[in-house]
DNA sequence: AATGCACTAGTACGCATGTGCTAGTGGAGA
DNA sequence: TCTCCACTAGCACATGCGTACTAGTGCATT
């Protein structure tokens, strides 16, 4: 830890929700007190740090309008030598592998204790981030890889037809997933699981499944 | 601000991101330095704080399994004599009135600044809060009342017939409705609208479409 | 070798969904 | 008054969706 190169000069936390990034940066503060620290409220405000060049980035971030693996991809193109960190609420295991495979460096849940965040901020590319991945239980432990990947394009609203696409087979066997997540979700529409398994954005921690937002 | 009874004594504050969480316990304990401050992790922390009878509840909270309005009837009648006051990130002005109407006392959002978040929960039920109610962009601001309350449904994963049974209207008016709906998200399923309208969870500040996941 | 399971692909059937029409009512505003 | 608009209700048609079958392949475990 006492390394010259695991040590920080320039912090930039990223993260629309205020009082989470000011927690985030009290949090990275106590952890490297020497480091420049700054925040970024969502994507006009990264865009606004181009110049910054942190080490260590703490960011809860989709581009606009693109996937989590082009945003990961995104921000590595952005900050090809910054650790990246992503504090998030991504609850999909599969996604979070996906995004460590594409630019990310590490991944906390937001639910997850201060310990992990510091653990997740204070690993190096070189240390094990193993453990500080997913700390959240994934209510799609019971289901096969395919049904995963399939919940995953549905939850994005595909259609069966487009979902086959994606996965190159059948739209048939497309269905046959299909029908499989929804008994295992309880539910009897793909809509009804979509939000299932999307979680409302409301609570994430607190099951539920009234109501919501969002925009485009 | 200086009366008896706008002081509270016991402060209760209920989220499930730790993190988050603590931010909230520390704004709370700036606003109300003498105060008794218990933090409580989700809906078996709460329960487990049921004889706390805090005067203040800060608080990101669903029922699990209910509604926005069914769990603040229930926090309503769990602390009678609290000032409740809800800590989200519901972004739909209609869900807030409905939970407003329904014994929350004020609303305040996630992305809210420090300062909405200590005016909220410094004001009284004698105080005006309209001011602290949404501050977030309504994605539906140009739906018409009904559509609102079909897309507030149709998150839900409720059927057609389903919603027309709710709203007590015919299911081919009810398709009316969503099918204004899907043009006005500018999507051709109800899946992806609700996708869409329920955000994915990952970023609630930054918006996106491409993509998600999400677990529960 | 045999069993189990995930994955694949198809058919058939019934209901749900989404669109495009027509049409009536009531309220707000010019 | 006349117009605009939200809301209501229906019909027709095409497509999507979900379930219940059958069936074959490949892999891992016993």
């Amino acid at each position: 830890m006492e390394t010259d190169n695991s040590m920080p000069d320039r912090i930039l936390v990223a993260d629309g929700q205020h009082l989470f990034r000011t927690a985030l940066h009290d949090l990275a503060r106590k952890a490297y007190p020497l480091a420049e620290i700054r925040e970024a409220d969502g994507f006009e405000g990264l865009m606004a740090c181009r110049d910054f060049n942190p080490d260590l980035l703490l960011v809860d971030f989709y581009c606009p309008h693109y996937d989590a693996v082009t945003s990961a991809k995104w921000l590595r193109g952005e900050y090809p030598a910054s650790y990246i960190v992503l504090v998030s609420t991504v609850p999909d295991q599969k996604v979070v592998d996906n995004v460590l495979d594409n630019g990310v460096d590490a991944y906390v849940s937001k639910f997850a204790e201060e310990r992990a965040l510091l653990a997740a901020m204070t690993a190096t590319a070189n240390e094990t981030l193993n453990e500080v991945r997913i700390d959240e239980k994934d209510p799609r432990g019971g289901m096969t890889g395919r049904q995963r990947e399939v919940i995953d394009l549905l939850v994005q609203g595909k259609s069966n037809k487009e979902i086959a696409r994606v996965l190159k087979i059948s739209p048939f066997t497309v269905r046959i997933h299909v029908s499989a997540v929804l008994r295992y979700l309880d539910v009897d529409t793909r809509t009804a699981a979509a939000v299932k398994a999307t979680g409302n954005g409301i609570s994430q921690s607190h099951v539920l499944q009234r109501d919501s937002e969002r925009g485009r």
